[in-house]
Formats: C-alpha cells, structure tokens, sequence
DNA sequence: CTGTTAGCGCGTTCAA
DNA sequence: TTGAACGCGCTAACAG
C-alpha cells in the first residue's frame, strides 16, 4: 500500500482542524500550537538555539516527537539558500567504472549532510542539458560530472555555472575547469617497476582498443619506466586491439609466438589479462614462474577468481569519486580551488599471478 | 574555479540593486521588472497560461532568456506540495546487481520528470534510518528501496509512511508492503525447459551459497520442470557451495565424476557456469556437443567473453528497476498498487553453450 | 526568554 | 488582459 494514515496526535486546541485531513505533514505551526508557543520559539527549542528555557525546550520537543513532526526541508532551503544536494550527472550509469567512483563521492557527500540526485544522460547531449536544467532549477549545491566508458575530456557543460564543478574520470576539455582522474601513465609506470623488481626483464603490453587513451597511456608509462631502467618495451601492433577476450588471446598468442623469451605480460585491462591466463595455461606455461601476468583494474570478482589470481593496478576510483567531493566541499567552504588536470595517485595490487604468496590450490 | 560571475544583463530600473550582488540568483520578480510587468504575469507568461497577450508573453521570456531566468524548483514545491523526487535507497551500491535496477528506475522516473536521490546505507541499519530520515524531511515524492547483494525478505522501513514505497530485487518482509522481485524459480524452470527441449536428459545444477534463496529457488525451478517432463535435476551436496569460480570448478569436476553421462549443466551464476566451462575444457569435453552449459545472471562481460560464448538466464533487472518506477508512477497517481510479492518475468538468452548458432572461432 | 513580523520565490486566487 | 495580495513552512530580525 502508500499512503499512511493520521497520526497519533489529539489533545490540545486545534484538534477539530487537524482531525482528518486529506494527508498532511505535521507543521512547525501544529507544533507551536499544540505546545503552547509560538512558531519561532518552537523552530528554536528543535534547534538548540540559544534564548530557550530548558522547560520550554523539552516540552516543544515532546510535542514534536508525539505528533511526528519532520522539519520541511524544502521550506527551509528556501531562505538559507543552500539545499544540501549535490548533482552527480554521468552518461554511462551501467558502466563499471561509474559505479565504484558514484559509491565514492555519495559515501563522502552523505558524510558531509549532503544528498545526491543522480542523473543518467545516456551519452545523449539533448539529454545531459535537460538534466544540467533540472538540477540547475532544483538549486543544487555542487555538479560532479562522471565520465563513463572513456578517459577521453569531454567537453565542458561551460564555465558561466553558478556553482562548483567537478569533472571525474574523464575530464572537462575546458583547462578552467576542475578535473580529477586516475594516472593512467603512472599505472603503467608501477606496473613495469613491478615486473622489473621482481626479475623480469622481456616485458610485454597487451593493449585494450588503441583509440582509448587509457590503453595509450599505460602503455606509455610502461615505456618510460622501463626504458629508464635500461629495458624495453615488448608491444604488438594494436591497430585490430579491443577490450574483448577474444583479442586478449589473440595477442597473447602473438606476442608468444613472434617473441619468445617473454617472461611477463601487463594487459591493459583484468579480462585481457585474464585471456591472456587461459592461453599461458593452455600452453603449459607456469604463472608466475614461467611467466608473470598482471591487468589493471583491479576488478574484484576477477582478479580473485582466476587461477592464480591476478596481480593488478587499482586504479582507485572509489577514492577518486571521494575525492571529487572532497573539492566540493572545499569550494563550497570558500576555498579557492585550483583549475585544471588533477590526477590521482594508482597503486599495483600484488596477487600470486606476479609474486606466489601461498599454495597454489586447484 | 567555481562560481561565475554576474550575467548580462543591465539595462532597465534596478541596475544599482542588482549590478554586482554577491551571486544572487535571477529571480520571477527581477524578471518582471525588468519587462515592466507584474510577477504573476511574468509568471503566467513563462508557462503558457492563459490570460496574456501574445505580445507580453513574448517579451517577458526574451527578457528571461537575457537574465538567464531559471524557475526555482524549491520555491515551487514549496506550495506544489509535490517535490518530483523520489528516492532509491539502497544497501550495496557496489553490488553488480543494484545498478541495472538503479539504471532502469532511473531511466524510467527521468522520462516522468522526476529526480532521484540517491542514498546507501551500506547494509549498516543506523544509516538506513538516517537516510530515511533526510528523505522524508526533503519530502521525497517516493522510495524505492533496492536490495543488495541477497534475494532475501528485508525488514520493513514500517506501514506509516508518508508516502508509496516499492521494494525491488529483496522484497520486504511485511507482506502489506509493495515489492517487486525477479522469479528465480521461473529462471530455473526455464533454464531445465530450454535443455530438456534440445534434448538433454542428463542434467546437474550447480548451486552457488546454499545460504542463499536464490540459489535454491533456482535450483527448486529446475527440479519442477523435469521432474513435470518425466525427468531429474542431478544435485551435488552444496552445503560447501558458494559463488567462487573455485567452487565452481570443485562443483563441476566432482559432478563429472560421481554422475557419469551428464550432458547438460545449469550453474546458479555466469561466474560458476564459466568455471564449468574452464574445467569441461581440461577435460577435452566439448560444449554444447558433449556438454551444454548455462548460467545465470547473463552478465555481458562475463557471458560475451567465455567460449563458447554462455547461454544465460537474463533477470531482467534494469526492467524491474522500470517496473518499480512505474508502481511509484501509478501510486502518485491515485491507483490502488496492489500490496504483495510482484514476481517479474525472467527469460533465457540462447547463446553457443547450448545452442551452436555459428562457426566456432579461436 | 519569548512572541511578532517579515521575508525566501513562486503560483494562484480574486479584483480591477 | 493585468496586478495586488496571500500562502506554502521555516528562519532570522526585531520587539516586548
């Protein structure tokens, strides 16, 4: 069923008015009344505002509690101006990496008092200015701006907004905007130090789809890392890459076949990585002894179900999306936040497929 | 970065009062003066009421386009008595099951206009009643509470509440609440249906945590049907069972084992049915030919990704979240939603594991 | 310490 | 066709 009905009140003056109303949220005013005070010393006495006797305080509070009452948040936007909500505006809700970054900001936003209204665009521009003119009119707080499947800057919602904005993931194309994301090319850079430090040295990248810059730039700090340690780099050429398994294998068929030595793999992703576990194991090859494989992601319900399970780069989205609203408190609490790329710190998640840690079971 | 500055507009009376204020929003009443009218008519105006000329009604939204007039929502709820939100309060917004049902209920409540607000509780019972709370006091229009990661009846948030409430995925305990739920049985009784009619005789579960309703009621479905066609569900013990590809392939292997012939397997998720999968491959056993294999869940990622790729029983979960919607839909409305257990429709989406459609590639 | 008054921004009477 | 006045529920400024 829905709608309840009245409440257990009575008693006191009003009792023919409030009887049996059609369904009506208890008042301020029905408080006042029934308690005997006035609206504002009632408002005052729920609030621990000074200028209260103890006495009146408590009663107005009993009278409250018996009547149910709950304070209109609505009303009192209304004159503080503030409605302690925070938009969180994303276009790709069933994507995975949404998720971790939504959990994120709406753990600390709920810390902080303050509520999110969510809205799904659904990659459709038409679609995201409905909803930025929704949120607008509901007078949020603050915008958080997820980008979905791609790291790629997607183009900024404009700077002339009347309140803080944050761009997570995928950050605004505007340099003026605040933009936060994970440090993709540092993920690759752990990863190869990774490998390194633990005896590799015929490393070898397995790319995800080589129009995402996040498979370009892991690839990338990878590079680098390895060069600065006198190493090299092992790569396929990507132009077929894709994020599926199917390429996964693929590649690492390749790379095995045109390269042999190869005693690690860094896939761009935990499925690749996992494609690339299913080929190693069908050729009799031992991880991490023969090979060592590591992905990134750090995809709970597949890094722990392969065999051995999987070493990857954590890319700490959960922490980025309380990150991105950490910088809107910080803006709405008067700081000056600085414009720009602010790239977050990733860390490599050591698992038996890198460095064996106990028995291998099965 | 955040706020931006004063829009264009100037001209008109009240140049000093507003020129430089400290970021006020553009208000009805500065649009009215500024196109020398009265509030009520610039209010009219903007919304196609009624009693204004053509000429007015024109000039007053040229002026509001120019100040960059946005109609507080707040203010209108204010006397609407309606918000146009509702909110989802969920307990695992991590959970890969929340989010197609959040996605759904989203999709659906934005096509009607209304915002959600989105709360987790984080299966912590103090942060459900806070949460709980925070909606009612922001006047939520509607709740929809989305169970986590079990199937299984949830405490009840109470009967007295203000407002329609809809439990999705684990239905409330409290028979005289809505919920709406995926059939797990009907899922199994399918999954046995669609072997049996390509002509599996021999057909094994395997269950994932006994603990969990929704492994057994899957299992219970499946039993119904063979047992309605004349034939048997072969079971292992469960009370080890759990959800892991490693039970998985323990399940598996000792099924095979102790139940020589089988031809068919249905596995209580796609993660256990791929874990089948990987041990029916070390065995040289082919699928579908020798064995066919289903799972349950069809998550993309998984099932896409396997090979052959996984037939799989699709709960339909982003349609419950739609469904749910529109039962909040129909309660705001006035229609009498029918308190109880809405068990939803459950389909099996055929792929190579049971059915080969094409070349089997690699 | 308490009560009265005046908005917050909008929609909606009801007169003019 | 337009405008003045009131109210939504609450808080903040002032009086008493």
């Amino acid at each position: 069923m829905l709608s309840s009905d009245a409440d257990g009140l009575s008693s006191r003056g009003a009792a023919v008015e409030i009887a049996d109303r059609p369904r009506r949220e208890v008042t301020l005013a029905d408080v006042a009344r029934a308690a005997g005070v006035s609206k504002s010393t009632a408002s005052k006495a729920l609030r621990d505002k000074y200028g209260v006797g103890a006495d009146t305080r408590t009663r107005v509070r009993e009278v409250a509690e018996k009547l149910g009452f709950r304070p209109s948040a609505v009303a009192r936007q209304l004159t503080a101006g503030r409605t302690g909500t925070v938009g969180i505006l994303t276009n790709d809700l069933e994507g995975r990496f949404v998720i971790p970054i939504l959990a994120g900001a709406e753990d600390a936003l709920g810390a902080g008092e303050l509520s999110v209204i969510l809205c799904d665009a659904r990659g459709d521009a038409i679609r995201e200015r409905r909803h930025l003119r929704t949120l607008l009119e509901r007078r949020i707080d603050g915008l958080i701006v997820v980008g979905g499947a791609r790291t790629e800057p997607r183009p900024s919602l404009g700077r002339d907004l009347p309140l803080p904005v944050v761009y997570a993931y995928a950050p605004s194309a505007d340099p003026e905007d605040v933009s936060v994301a994970a440090d993709d090319r540092l993920g690759g850079l752990l990863a190869a130090e990774h490998l390194w430090s633990i005896g590799r040295r015929s490393i070898a990248y397995i790319g995800g789809d080589p129009t995402y810059d996040a498979s370009r730039e892991r690839a990338e700090g990878a590079r680098a890392a390895l060069a600065a340690l006198g190493g090299e780099l092992i790569t396929a050429p990507m132009s077929a890459g894709s994020w599926t398994e199917r390429w996964g294998r693929l590649a690492t068929a390749r790379l095995l076949d045109e390269q042999p030595g190869i005693d690690a793999f860094i896939a761009a992703s935990d499925m690749l990585a996992r494609a690339a576990l299913d080929v190693l194991r069908d050729r009799r090859l031992r991880v991490p002894d023969d090979v060592a494989v590591m992905g990134f992601d750090n995809w709970p319900i597949i890094v722990t179900n392969t065999r051995p399970e999987l070493t990857s780069v954590d890319l700490g989205l959960q922490e980025l999306g309380r990150y991105a609203a950490s910088r809107i408190f910080a803006a709405l609490s008067g700081e000056e936040v600085a414009p720009g790329l602010d790239l977050r710190p990733v860390r490599v998640v050591v698992r038996d497929s890198t460095v064996r840690n106990d028995v291998a079971a099965d």
